[in-house]
DNA sequence: GAAGGTTTTGCAACCGGTTGCAAAAATGTT
DNA sequence: AACATTTTTGCAACCGGTTGCAAAACCTTC
């Protein structure tokens, strides 16, 4: 029995091995003398308890260093504070932002982030079915690229769920919170419009997810408002640098290639402005690019991308909030919160054109 | 009551609210018609139970979507299978490489990460019971700046822990994988030597974390075989972009700057690139720059830093597997698992010269 | 078909807590 | 001091599972 094991040793003996015991209530009681509801009530918040009896129970308590047990004490409170955090986007540096976020929000909040990994392989169902073996209190889906179905596993399962960094719908049929990636779209294009550009490129992240569908919509409806605008369009594979850089280096090896591209992300961006240097173009001068996130990244000096900013604060901030009341009052009404997005000028875009 | 609140409500009613309940074992025992502990034992793996009996009991469960509740489960088994995943690296991109794997690794062994954000506020002491009132596993603390004291916490607590990136210890007093600091400052400083830099810096991490004084202690070792060589040193506020940027442009500003510099990480690296980039200097004509990491932005088109891997794949599994084995058998003797690390030749330094 | 061995099953106690209820203690009122 | 009221306390049941043990059921074998 290693020294080091202290402080709190009721060892037993078993298979000529000694193991660590947890303190439990009991070994509280009986060393203050009360009964177990009494432990439990002084650690219990908002239970009655005389100032004589706490005092006499935190002492055993602290002698014996004992904490209570928070999954014994889930089973009959039914609340864990276990959140799950589920999330696909495990390449995107911005994800690095959202889970610092989301983990320090949470954990202010006495919420504990179970993290799942959702990589391609790994069902819906398995995923929820584990998330309600741990009787998580609720279920925070954190991804641009899931489908929305996604979502509706856990809250068909019963389980409260706010899907983070969704798609707006005016009618929506589960806590939503996010940006509106149409007026995104028509942002970026009026963003391009002004400055003078007439062949204009969508580069779209992959095609299936909502938020590329979005955009694309939101910027084909504003060009179509001038005639005199071209736009061409392709999409990546992923939301990853590799596959912008791909893309471009397939549009500039084409016959001709727009004046300005509109990139479904930063991290695609800076991969098609890895293509466009290494084709030894200048940006802005031979071709602009804009982004969109506002990822840390976009703002160092070496890459210095305009781009469009995503408030993912305020996201992940009313995420927290929305989940935080639902727990509250599991059957809130469905409420969908979109927060406005704004350029960020740097420097891949050309200035405006006055015209 | 909503009808998309199926499958399953054993309604009951309170303040005229109705509640999801959970199907417990004794909903599936008694559909079946057999004790309690029999559905038990059918979905506990290594337990007897004819076929007869399984096929019943399996046939209620599925009829009623029942699936054990783990954490009651955790109550006599003594087992949550949750593991702490405690980090305070929330803003090196690196991480998110690190997150991501550590929760695939993790996941496949049908553990789940408690993910524990650890900003410089919130103490060691506090995490350790929080985690310990969760009753987790086992901790991963994953960190080179975190002290050595900090994951003996848990130890001292009783939870099995392993220490990832971690300081290399010849003898170690609790397991812990990760690369060897020193041998890897001596490596950058050879490869440094070997291009035929005379003037030489090293722009380490944050001063007080171990990683960097055992990168400067082989840095300096190596140096000092070779008395023609200069060194000079200097240290960052973090291992970020602008703690980087700032300290290469402050070197910039000096009387006179390094040939070339081993910078303490690949984030401090691309801040110093931008930085002599910004002030007019070229890379490698002017200074050269060999960082480490190899994070994966690293080998970006656009960045294409010459950098010392670390092997992080190896020694997540490492830690992984170390984790496993220790729920196996707590008292395992403490183990340093360190592995290799090497060059990875990007375009940031000049060729070697032939001298 | 009975004796003997093996497997399967159910009972009941337990894991570490919480909580409704009634008894006990403290407090207030006259 | 006697009684009514409020607060504090302990008992015992419960949360949703697991598991040691003994009884029951099933196989062999003679």
């Amino acid at each position: 029995m290693p020294a080091c094991r202290i402080p709190n040793i009721i060892g037993f003996q078993t298979m000529g091995e000694a193991w660590l015991m947890a303190i439990t209530l009991d070994d509280v009681a009986k060393l203050a003398g009360v009964s177990r509801s009494a432990v439990s009530r002084t650690f219990t918040d908002g239970a009655s308890v005389s100032s004589k009896m706490r005092r006499k129970v935190e002492k055993a308590a602290s002698e014996l260093g004992y904490s209570p047990n928070f999954l014994a004490r889930s089973l009959t409170t039914r609340r864990t504070k276990l959140i799950g955090l589920v999330s696909d986007n495990f390449h995107n540096p911005l994800f690095l932002e959202v889970f610092d976020q989301f983990t320090r929000g949470l954990q202010d909040r006495g919420l504990r982030p179970l993290l799942v990994n959702l990589s391609v392989e790994t069902d819906a169902e398995s995923s929820a079915r584990m998330l309600q073996q741990y009787s998580v209190d609720g279920v925070i889906v954190a991804s641009s690229t899931l489908p929305p179905a996604f979502s509706k596993t856990f809250r068909d399962a019963g389980v409260p769920v706010v899907n983070s960094f969704g798609r707006y719908s005016s009618d929506p049929d589960m806590h939503i919170v996010g940006i509106d990636n149409i007026e995104c779209g028509r942002m970026a294009a009026h963003e391009l419009l002004n400055r003078g550009y007439k062949n204009i490129g969508f580069l779209g992240g992959p095609e299936p997810a909502t938020s590329t569908q979005d955009r694309f919509t939101g910027f084909q409806n504003e060009l179509q408002k001038h005639p005199e605008a071209v736009l061409s369009y392709s999409f990546s594979e992923a939301y990853s640098f590799d596959a912008g850089r791909k893309e471009m280096q397939r549009l500039l090896r084409g016959a001709s290639h727009a004046e300005a591209y509109f990139c479904g992300d930063d991290v695609l961006s800076i991969g098609a402005l890895s293509a466009i240097k290494e084709a030894g173009l200048n940006v802005p001068s031979d071709i602009g690019i804009i982004g969109l996130n506002d990822m840390q990244m976009s703002g160092w000096q070496n890459i210095n991308l305009t781009t469009i900013r995503q408030p993912i604060a305020q996201i992940i901030n009313a995420s927290i909030e929305l989940m935080v009341s639902m727990l509250e009052k599991p059957d809130r009404y469905p409420e969908a919160r979109v927060f406005p997005c704004a350029v960020i000028e740097r420097g891949t875009l050309r200035a405006p054109q006055e015209n």
